[in-house]
DNA sequence: AGATTTTGATACGCTACCGTATCGCGATAG
DNA sequence: CTATCGCGATACGGTAGCGTATCAAAATCT
């Protein structure tokens, strides 16, 4: 019973994830949400004390589930350093992630004026820069140089999800290469 | 007269710009900016058809700038190509320009989900590659090799700005380096 | 089965905005 | 000096969205 009641607020988070990515975080509404899954709010209140709570379910569940995947990216596979570095930008910049990204860049907006989202994104990259940087450390470099790297990377990453992807599968490849390599 | 008109509408421009800078898109409410403004909605139907008519000036005044600005950057100056880029990487790092940077990611996610702040963020982005693109190829790339640095080059300076600035200085030298020169 | 708790639908009240209409005032024109 | 016009303040009506209260049905407990 919590556990289904559990199951029933993840709904309302997810069906909020999802309206964060295709609208921002003004289109996250309770109302709406509710429409979304097919209910009135009535339910909502008795599993959120109000919208807020949703917001900071989201931010816990989204930096969660950020920092499961860049561990299990980093850490479970046997590849080389460079490998995986590659695969982490194809993640991000693959067709198929697009809600992924979408997600990323609204809470990165969002966090702009708001601390608890501040928070969150501050943890996620804290802990990606690390990993990534230990990752460029197994490349070779030094503990700056590497951290420095890293920096440039995730820049790259996200920056490259803001730009208006000019569809040239040629030339991120070859922006790959030089923030993998350089 | 009709100056004084104009003037007067493009302080509700600014305002609106501001606004958008600090709280996103969903911070520009007429009737805020009408209180920053120290006056009452009253004056802004008078210039503005709606709300939308508002935002599509911001727009057109955003991009209008941006334009000139890259413009001014890349051609009116005597210095070396290297020089220029990194001049532009250091204007929208540093901290003086912490709205402009604001207002570029602002509007950037609003693009994500409106068709006009799409076409106003393309067609700046155009202009911009362009541009950038120009300066690489001075230093000796081939056209396509210099399309694709010009698209890291601001992949890296906007995903700059998305990521929590370390505030390390050398890093972002380093950084710079490999940008420009790497 | 009967009692109790949980659940989500309905119905409110409240606030923040949007956009419109009106009106008085000051500037300008005649 | 008077008539006109532009401007911005005030006042309204309408909508969207938040959060609360209530209630009947469904699920759970005894």
């Amino acid at each position: 019973m919590s556990a289904e009641g559990r199951i029933e607020a993840e709904a309302w988070v997810e069906a909020g994830l999802h309206r964060l990515a295709s609208g921002g975080l003004e289109a996250v509404r309770v109302e709406v949400l509710a429409q979304d899954l097919g209910v009135t709010k009535g339910g909502f209140y008795r599993r959120f004390k109000d919208r807020r709570a949703l917001l900071d379910a989201m931010l816990e569940r989204w930096a969660e589930g950020r920092i499961e995947a860049i561990d299990r990216h980093t850490r479970l596979d046997g590849q080389p350093a460079a490998e995986r570095l590659r695969e982490i930008i194809a993640l991000y910049a693959k067709r198929a992630n697009e809600q992924g990204m979408a997600i990323e860049l609204a809470v990165r907006q969002w966090a702009r004026s708001d601390e608890a989202a501040a928070k969150a994104v501050a943890r996620v990259d804290a802990r990606r820069l690390e990993d990534v940087a230990e990752l460029y450390a197994e490349l070779g470099l030094a503990p700056d140089q590497a951290r420095a790297r890293a920096f440039l990377f995730y820049a790259y990453v996200f920056g490259q999800g803001l730009l208006p992807r000019a569809g040239d599968e040629a030339m991120l490849k070859a922006c790959a290469d030089l923030v993998v390599g350089g």
